[in-house]
DNA sequence: TTGTAAGCGTTATCAT
DNA sequence: ATGATAACGCTTACAA
C-alpha cells in the first residue's frame, strides 16, 4: 500500500493524500474524509523511508548509552525509560547506540542521516565524542558536561548543590567519611566526580567538618567498608556501590540511623530499598532525561537555539539514616 | 555529499559506485581504488532513508520492551546489550519500541516499513502481539513463549528444566517453601510462572518433597518472608524478589547456608551480589538473546525458516547458600 | 481548494 | 567490467 494507493481509491492526487496527514496545506472536510476513508480501508501506513528521503526528517532520535551505569542499571533503564517515552509524545522513534561505538558512532549516525538528532549519556571531561558533536548535522543534547563546553548544549544532575545538601545534612558531625566512586569511574573522566569532591570539600570546610575522602573500589567495597568502620567512621557519606555498603554496615552489625549517620547520593527508589530507608539527594533520572528531551524537541522544532549548560536542582529526601535528626549548619547558598 | 559526488570526483557511473559498496558485481581492483578514495576524501556516507526506500531494508531491527523487567533492570540491560552488539555485528542499528504501544507499535514499525525484523521481549500467555506477528510483513522473533506458539519464532529460558534443577538442590529436605512470583506478574499472563510451577511441583512430588508455593506481593514481601520464617522455614526456593528476601532473611538473623537452605531463580550477578553467594539457576539472559539474535539473522539472510520453539538449558551453580551440600536425589530426565 | 511534476539518494536492470 | 536509467514512495514548489 502506498500514497498512490490511497490517492487512487480515494479519487484525489497523491499530494493530497500527503497534505491530510501533514496538515500542511488546508483540506475541505469533505476531502478529508474520503481520504481518511480510503486510508483507513486499506490501512496504510507511510513508508518511513521514502517519507524521510523526500522530507530530510527521520523522526528519529538516537540515543548513546554509557560504557557503564553510573546510575545503576536502574537508573539507566529509568533514563531510557522517560527517553523514548518522550520521543514517542513527539512521534519520534528511539535508535539505540552503544557507547562502545564511540566517535564513530556519533558520525554514522549522523552522516547517514539515520536520525534527527542525538543524544549522548555520560560524557567525559574531554569526551572525544564532544569535540565532533560541534559540527554535527544534528543537534546534539549531552548529558553530563565536559570540561569545555562551548558550544554545547549540555544536562546534568547539579552535582555540587547535591554534594552541599548532603553535606549540609551531617553538618553537626565532627568528621564525615565520604565512601565514593572508586577509580574504575575516576577512570572514564566523568567530571561529576571532582564537582561533587570539590563543593563537598568546600562545604565541608565552611561547616567545620572534617572529610575523609575514600574511593571505593569495585573489588574491595566490604573490606573497605569494614575498615572504615573499624575505625570508628560513625557518618558516612556514599556516592557509589551504595547497596553493597549498606549491607556491608548492617552485617558489621550496625544500624543506619541508630548506631551511625548514612547519607547518600542515590536515586529515589534505591534509598528506599533497604529496611532502614535512606536520608538521601535523589539524582532524578528522570528528571535529567525529561529536561533532555524536552530542550531537543525545542531545538528540532524551533530551530537550534543557544548552547548552554542546564542543571537539574538537587533536593534532599530525608529518611531516617540519620540519628539526631535535620540540623544543618551550613547555610544554602 | 551523495554518492552522485563520489561517482563524479571518481570519474566513474554512479552505478558502479554503489557496487563498489555492496560488492555486488566484480569490480577492478583499480576502480575499485579510485571509488574509495573519493569516498574517503568526500568522507561520504550513504543516506540511510534513500538505501532503505531503493533496497526494501533498513538494517534496523526493532525491540519491545518488556512492561516491567521481570529479570530486574540489570537483567533488561543485559539482555539490551546483547542484542545491540549482535545487531552491530551484522550491520544493523537497533530501535527500541516501549512495551506501552502494544500490538500499535508492532503494527507500526513494520507497517511504516521502519525496520527489517522485531524481537518482542517478554511475551505473555495469550499476548495479543503474538496473534498479529503471523501476517506481519517482517520476521518476527518472541523472547517466551505465548499459549499458542504455533507459527512463532519463541527464544525463551526452559523454566521447567530450571525448577527441576533447583528442587533437586534441596531434594532431601522434607518441606520447601518457594517464594515466588506474585500477583502482578501472574496478571501479566507470563506463562512462566505456570510452567516453572508445574514443573517444581512434579520434581518436589516425585522427590517426596512438600512444596508450599507462597505467592510474594511487592508490598509485602519482607512481612511474607518474616511469617513464613516464624512458622518454622528452613528451605527456601525463591524465584522473585530475591533482593528483598535476602535481606529479610538477614534482618531475621539467619544466614543462607548456615541457619537455613536458599536457592534461588536469578542471573549470576545477582545470586553473587549478597554476603552469602547463592546457589542458584541462572536465567542467563545473555544467553537467551544471542540464541535470538543469531536465529533472526539466520531468517533474515536464509529466508523465513520453519517456526519452533527454542529453549536455553537450565544449569545451576552450587555456592555456598545450601547447608549439606549437593545431594540431589531426584534425577534429570 | 486541488492537481502536476520535479526532486530526494539509492539500488538494480538493461545494455554495451 | 562499466554506464545509463528506471524505479523506490514520499514531499513540496508551482500551477490552476
Amino acid at each position: 500500500m502506498t500514497s498512490k494507493d490511497v490517492a487512487r481509491v480515494a479519487g484525489v492526487s497523491q499530494s493530497t493524500v500527503s497534505y491530510v496527514m501533514s496538515g500542511k496545506r488546508p483540506i475541505s472536510a469533505r476531502t478529508r474524509r474520503i481520504v481518511e476513508d480510503a486510508m483507513a480501508q486499506l490501512t496504510y501506513q507511510p513508508n518511513a523511508g521514502a517519507r524521510a528521503l523526500a522530507s530530510q526528517r527521520t523522526q528519529i532520535v538516537a540515543v548513546v548509552m554509557p560504557f557503564d551505569s553510573g546510575l545503576g542499571a536502574a537508573g539507566l533503564m529509568a533514563f531510557i525509560e522517560e527517553i523514548t517515552l518522550a520521543a514517542r509524545a513527539h512521534d519520534h522513534d528511539v535508535l539505540l547506540v552503544t557507547a562502545e561505538e564511540g566517535v564513530d558512532g556519533l558520525r554514522r549516525v549522523a552522516g547517514r542521516a539515520l536520525c534527527d538528532a542525538v543524544v549522548v549519556m555520560e560524557v567525559g571531561s574531554d569526551d572525544p565524542r564532544a569535540a565532533i558533536a560541534r559540527d554535527l548535522r544534528v543537534p546534539t543534547l549531552f548529558i553530563g558536561i565536559p570540561d569545555d563546553p562551548a558550544g554545547l548544549h549540555c544536562v546534568d544532575f547539579d552535582f555540587e548543590d547535591g554534594a552541599r545538601l548532603l553535606v549540609a545534612e551531617l553538618a553537626d558531625r565532627q568528621r564525615v567519611t565520604a565512601l565514593a566512586w572508586g577509580s574504575d569511574t575516576v577512570a572514564r573522566h566523568l567530571n561529576y566526580v571532582p564537582r561533587f569532591r570539590a563543593a563537598a570539600q568546600e562545604a565541608a570546610e565552611a561547616a567545620g567538618v572534617a572529610l575523609d575522602w575514600v574511593p571505593l573500589e569495585r573489588a574491595t567495597v566490604e573490606e573497605q567498608v569494614r575498615a572504615v568502620l573499624a575505625a570508628g567512621a560513625d557518618a558516612l557519606l556514599v556516592t557509589a556501590h551504595l547497596t553493597r555498603v549498606v549491607h556491608a554496615v548492617q552485617d558489621a552489625g550496625l544500624r543506619p540511623g541508630t548506631d551511625l549517620d548514612l547519607v547518600a547520593l542515590a536515586t529515589d527508589v534505591d534509598a528506599t530499598g533497604f529496611t532502614v530507608p535512606l536520608t538521601a539527594v535523589s539524582t532524578h533520572p528522570r528528571d535529567v532525561s525529561r529536561q533532555a528531551m524536552s530542550w531537543l524537541f525545542d531545538l528540532l522544532e524551533r530551530g537550534s537555539g543557544p548552547a548552554q549548560v542546564r542543571r537539574v536542582p538537587a533536593s534532599v529526601s530525608r529518611r531516617s539514616s540519620v540519628r539526631s535528626g535535620p540540623t544543618p549548619r551550613v547555610p544554602r547558598p
